[in-house]
DNA sequence: GCTACTGGTGATACGTAGTATCAATATATG
DNA sequence: CATATATTGATACTACGTATCACCAGTAGC
């Protein structure tokens, strides 16, 4: 897991890079978030921090996403699920019971996946893999 | 393109095999889908059929799609989209500007993927690919 | 450290998607 | 045709996400 103050840190390069301000609601999220294990919803962030505006608390996990240091997984039915993404290209493998979302990595999976880009007519901007399962824990 | 009495034919055959009776307003919404090209949304259809109450369109349609006569893909914000499913197995080529949805196909994914479930922990339901790209059409 | 500029915040309101309710209606079956 | 019950659809409700905009706070320049 990521320490705090190393996510912190990362925070503040990336919102400098954008030119954006570094402020105490987008921290407190940013730590939040740092201390989460697994994938989590916007609500339940929002629910957690009553003294963050639910409309920072969505912009602020938004800019997360966009600029890498959160990864959006979808449930079957489409609702979002944020992760600390860890820089690696990953895809995932995602409980239909229990909703966990799983990292997974497959070399010989990225090598197709690149080789099958270059067929499919227009520009591929990138691809999506979910392994929909019944997870350990859930089999009992 | 499924021709629409063939499909008429194939709804009341899957509502006869699960119990459910054959009424003017599935029959109604299955009419539509069947004269549609490609992927809709579900409000979509309700607003082509203002006849139809909306809950029962919804319900027509997570019907259709659990029996398999539909095929649900996700945008990449996870708004679902539906489009008629011929049955073979497939994955999606989603166009990140016209949000079209065409299907895509490879024997050698789907053995790849065949392997790496077996390798899975857990008890593998499913599994998603889709491929975001700019389309061809949206390339000018 | 001030000041001014400007980006950020958050209460509020709004829009959309999907589902629960339930009285009225339509269908399958004998 | 009569009955039992599945289905419908108006209505209301919830959840999620975003637009607004008056107010606030971070930042750069002095
Ligand atoms: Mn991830
Ligand atoms: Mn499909
Ligand atoms: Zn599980
Ligand atoms: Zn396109």
């Amino acid at each position: 897991m990521m320490a705090t103050d190393s996510l912190d840190a990362r925070v503040d390069e990336i919102l400098k890079s954008l030119g954006r301000r570094t402020t105490a609601p987008r921290r407190q999220v940013a730590r939040l978030l740092a201390s989460k294990r697994g994938a989590f919803s916007a609500e339940s962030i929002n629910a957690e921090l009553p003294e963050v505006g639910r409309a920072t608390v969505y912009r602020t996990i938004r800019l997360l996403a966009e600029a890498g240091v959160l990864c959006k997984a979808l449930l079957p039915d489409g609702s979002p699920r944020y992760s600390i993404d860890h820089s690696w290209h990953h895809h995932h493998l995602i409980c239909s019971s229990c909703e966990t979302v799983e990292e997974f990595r497959s070399s010989e999976l990225e090598r197709l996946l690149g080789e099958l880009s270059d067929e499919i007519p227009g520009q591929v901007l990138g691809h999506q893999v979910d392994f929909y399962l019944t997870c350990p824990n859930c089999l009992q």
